[in-house]
DNA sequence: TCTAAAATTATCAAAATACAAGAAAATATG
DNA sequence: CATATTTTCTTGTATTTTGATAATTTTAGA
């Protein structure tokens, strides 16, 4: 263990399940002397990447929540998007969670979302939670634009039921990217259906999606094109919106440099 | 540069104001080999704490926004505080902010906040941001549970304006606490007042403070007393709660080991 | 498409640092 | 206050990092 890995492994054991540990236990977890992980886990804390608690405890320190907020304020994808959602919200024609997210290694990620204040249920994909990558719209839509190796890496991880569920996967990702959206009922969360479009800008490194997630029981057929619709037209001025974020923080760098 | 410090730096290099760099930016600015920083920029977006961008810059990348969420659902105080921001607006008798924050290193970082839907003006504390440690009634009413040595190296890097500055500031943070809560006007945004109560716990570690800010224009003095109520109320309420949220981790890590 | 420049990775010996294990110190606990 | 636990310190040795340079890959412009 060595470079960053070895401060990487340590703070990757902190999870939504397991949030606090012992120096001990961490030791023991990762095979390693105590000395050692004493001497790494002092190093976080003064960084405030980790900090102790009661009961020799250690906790995720607030520096991500500091460093959270600085991408919240530059990620070109959270800020082109996010004033967005709101706007695509109040113009379903019922109650939706609206999801904003994007590739983080071989999962999605959610980035940024808006819920209607009187939607019922949740949905899975909140802020910052990895979800599967094969698995409703929001993680449809993005693959959808990916092809060749780049699709074939990422799948490699995944495991399908059998030969035919697989062939199914690749023929429902053909037709979704036909109709350029993509729509899931009850694939990640019962009793919720989803539609998405892709978000995608290849010099900036994008690999994004756009969706509305509503309450199966609130959803009519007749909704179908003015969600559509509305995801579509917000997907495009996101993009552009993406473009022109991207050129100001260019020409910033031109001017003080 | 050794040990966890060498990433510390690069990381902490991106900023609101600066959130993109390239190699030879960094390598420039920290006065270090290019070489060496490509091997460890490398590092850091393999654990994809930076990501590549346009124009070989690159950004904080999403591990940043994933710890962050373990840590809303996880950290005692946020977990503590969070669920009450909205009530206490509620029954605050003019539009508010409702802030959450805590100590991090020698300045004040808001972790939580909620804003009534009509409040006008912005207040500077945002989820993340670092403020100044003596400016505020959020930042004040931390301090003055803080005595001793402790206080004295806090402050060791505030600056003055002079003795009677300084006199005053304490005179202050004394009668502040003889009263309980912390009152502030303009210190950190024109046209703000603020109210703020400590938030304490020894044992976690914890040092913290529960506020509400308003627009002064809306204040009037007889909102003070029901303004102050609610807040200590709430704070003690904050401060029971924790300790049951810590409780219920010392059963966890119980009944699993 | 080709070419030149820029960005990134690879190499490797010297220098710096991390490591492990136990001892010592500090801190918590009853 | 005594004991147990947690944390830091110490040391020679093994490992890793470093940085100058070279090699390769990517990018941008003609």
């Amino acid at each position: 263990m060595s470079g960053f890995t070895r401060y990487n492994k340590i703070l990757n054991l902190f999870s939504e399940q397991r949030s606090s540990w012992t120096v001990l236990e961490i030791s023991d977890e990762l095979k390693t002397p105590s000395s050692t992980i004493y001497r790494i886990v002092r190093e976080l804390v003064s960084a405030e990447f980790l900090e102790s608690t009661a009961g020799s405890y250690f906790r995720l320190g607030p520096s991500f929540i500091k460093f959270n907020r600085i991408i919240n304020l530059s990620d070109p994808l959270v800020k082109a998007g996010q004033p967005f959602l709101k706007k695509i919200a109040n113009e379903n024609p019922i109650e939706s969670v609206n999801v904003l997210a994007r590739l983080y290694g071989n999962k999605v990620m959610c980035v940024a979302d808006y819920k209607t204040p009187f939607f019922k249920n949740n949905t899975s994909y909140q802020k910052g939670k990895l979800m599967p990558l094969i698995y409703g719209a929001t993680s449809r839509a993005i693959i959808m634009k990916i092809v060749g190796k780049s699709l074939e890496d990422l799948l490699k991880q995944e495991t399908f039921y059998d030969d035919n569920d697989k062939n199914t996967f690749f023929k429902n990702l053909k037709n979704d990217n036909k109709k350029g959206y993509c729509k899931t009922e009850g694939q990640v969360d019962k009793g919720l259906i989803g539609f998405a479009v892709p978000i995608n800008n290849k010099k900036l490194g994008i690999e994004a999606s756009l969706s509305s997630i509503f309450n199966s029981i609130d959803f009519h057929p007749e909704h179908e094109p003015i969600i559509y619709a509305n995801l579509t037209s917000y997907a495009l001025l996101i993009e552009r919106y993406i473009n022109q974020i991207f050129d100001d923080i260019q020409n910033y760098h031109q001017i003080s440099s």
